[in-house]
RNA sequence: GUCCCCUUCGUCUAUCGGUUAGGACACCAGGUUUUCAUCCUGGAAAGAGGAGUUCGAUUCUCCUAGGGGAUACCA
């Protein structure tokens, strides 16, 4: 049997990272099962879903190449058919009208709560003649559930779980103006495409007992159901602003790789031993769902910082000067030009270790796009005192006169003008650095200057001197 | 209220009855280094509480507490 999986999310707000894991287990468990993954917009909630939301997901999606087979699935579109469906369940007796007001229901649930019980709907129409209904008002209808026994869900993750029926009421599968409700459409949309396995969140882990009862209704089997864990915020509670509620997208916009996010959110209810760096291919191979745990867990930026700096600095120089390109035009409007552009990538093993997002590798870069006189910041311009600036100028000199501009020429030139002068190395280090990057920090001294080349260091140090 | 689920270092997790309870992030202390970072070495840090079952429980059972989810003519 192959394998088919789905991601159903609502257009009806951002995608945050509590849905991407869900996608990313939904894409993993396919691919490594070599079945299909694909994607459903349930966007039949036409007050709530945006058509911003539904491009979210999209981009989010594609962003972390979590592709889906084939045209992605509008529920909306779909509605006829859950409709056929619903009203089958009608003629063959397994559902029925329901004439009860929204204020007689509101009674029933605050009747059942006063007495201690589910707040259910009593099931008074179930076997009622139509006749005693009312004027002028539509009908729900209603599923009938087992009143007595129990239902049990063996769920992959959650284990094999039953609740008494008794918990369970005739829910609507239609609605009085004849749309479906979500626990129709999930039921046919998943049958009719095929679903194998349902991986979602655990918050419609209680949906699933009700879903059933279509499923046996309509005498469908049953997918097999994995509810994972969801995740919460640094306090416990729920996804806040500040952790992770933000969609997906702007973890790109601050400078995080799509491998860190993957391999981060694949950690995050998963695991495999001790092993923390997966990639996407590894993790294919290793993907299966009996390892995932069933607690929450809360989302930890500095987790998903610290392996972003571990791709940063595995990813290779060439790619990474491209996103510093981008980062440049799309947040600065600024073109760097293909010359510049080679004195990054000539300097990003200095600049990659030091980096923990790209935003950080593209303002640290800065000093290689520009060209003398440069800008200096705060603490620069305090190491550049009078006296250092004579110091830089009598090195100049010297500098000057060398001639094969490499690493360990320029290092060697700099350690033999501060033995034959008697200072210490950082005494002119320091100075030297803020002259050529205008910064305190840097990459290492020796590989920037060989990167910036004789003509623009001598430039920026003689600048300086002015 | 009712039903369901969860609970190992601050965080993510390993452990399939017997371990000095392991790893990673973060943190602290050293080392390397021209700065910063990387890197290396070391350190502190956990089984929610209480009963059982067992020769032996983090592991199995129950209770309590805390947390989460579900209880819509939303999805």
């Amino acid at each position: 049997m192959k394998v088919i999986t789905r991601f159903a999310p609502s257009p009806t707000g951002y995608l945050h990272i509590g849905g991407v894991r869900t996608a990313l287990f939904n894409w993993l468990f396919a691919k490594a099962n070599n079945g299909s993954f694909k994607l459903r917009i349930e966007d039949t909630d036409i007050k709530r879903s945006t058509n911003d939301a539904k491009e979210a997901i999209l981009n989010g999606l594609k962003w972390l190449d979590l592709n889906w087979d084939e045209d992605e699935i509008y529920q909306s579109e779909r509605i006829n058919r859950h409709k056929e469906i619903g009203n089958e369940l009608l003629k063959s007796g397994h559902a029925y009208k329901c004439y009860c007001s929204p204020e007689e229901l509101a009674e029933m649930r605050e009747r059942a709560r006063k007495e201690k019980r589910a707040p259910r709907y009593n099931g008074m129409w179930r076997n009622k003649d139509e006749k005693e209904a009312p004027e002028g008002i539509e009908p729900v209808i209603r599923i009938k559930c087992p009143q007595s026994g129990l239902t049990n869900i063996n769920d992959v993750v959650q284990g094999d779980i039953s609740i008494k029926n008794n918990e369970l009421d005739d829910f609507i599968i239609l609605r009085s103006d004849g749309t479906p409700t979500y626990m129709l459409s999930v039921v046919v949309d998943d049958y009719d495409m095929g679903v194998t396995h349902v991986i979602r969140g655990d918050d419609h882990f209680t949906n699933t007992f009700r879903q059933k009862q279509i499923y046996s209704a309509l005498n469908w089997d049953l997918p097999i159901y994995a509810h994972i864990p969801l995740i919460h915020g640094m306090d416990g509670g729920k996804l806040s602003k500040r952790h992770g509620a933000l969609g997906v997208e702007s973890y790109d916009d601050m400078g995080y790789l799509q491998e860190a996010m993957l391999n981060y959110l694949l950690r995050l209810g998963w695991s495999y031993g001790d092993k923390e760096i997966i990639s996407r291919e590894e993790a294919i191979n290793l993907f299966n769902l009996d390892s995932i745990g069933k607690s929450s867990a809360k989302f930890d930026l500095e987790r998903l910082t610290s392996l972003n700096a571990h791709y940063i600095e595995n990813k290779n120089n060439e790619e990474l000067a491209l996103l510093i390109k981008n980062f440049y035009k799309d947040k600065k409007n600024i073109e760097i030009s293909v010359d510049d552009l080679l004195l990054i990538k000539n300097g990003m093993n200095g600049l990659k270790s030091r980096a923990r997002t790209i935003n950080e590798l593209a303002e640290m870069c800065s000093f290689y796009i520009e060209k003398a006189p440069i800008s200096l910041d705060k603490k620069s311009k305090k190491v550049l005192n009078n006296e250092n600036i004579s110091l830089l100028r009598l090195y100049y000199e010297q500098l000057s006169r060398l001639d094969i501009w490499k690493r360990e020429e320029i290092e060697e030139d700099i350690k033999i003008y501060c033995k034959n002068n008697d200072i210490n190395l950082g005494k002119l280090a320091q100075p030297l650095r803020a002259a050529v990057t205008g910064k305190s920090v840097s990459p290492g001294l020796y590989e920037l200057i060989e990167v910036l080349g004789k003509d623009e260091t001598l430039a920026r140090i003689k600048n300086i001197n002015n």
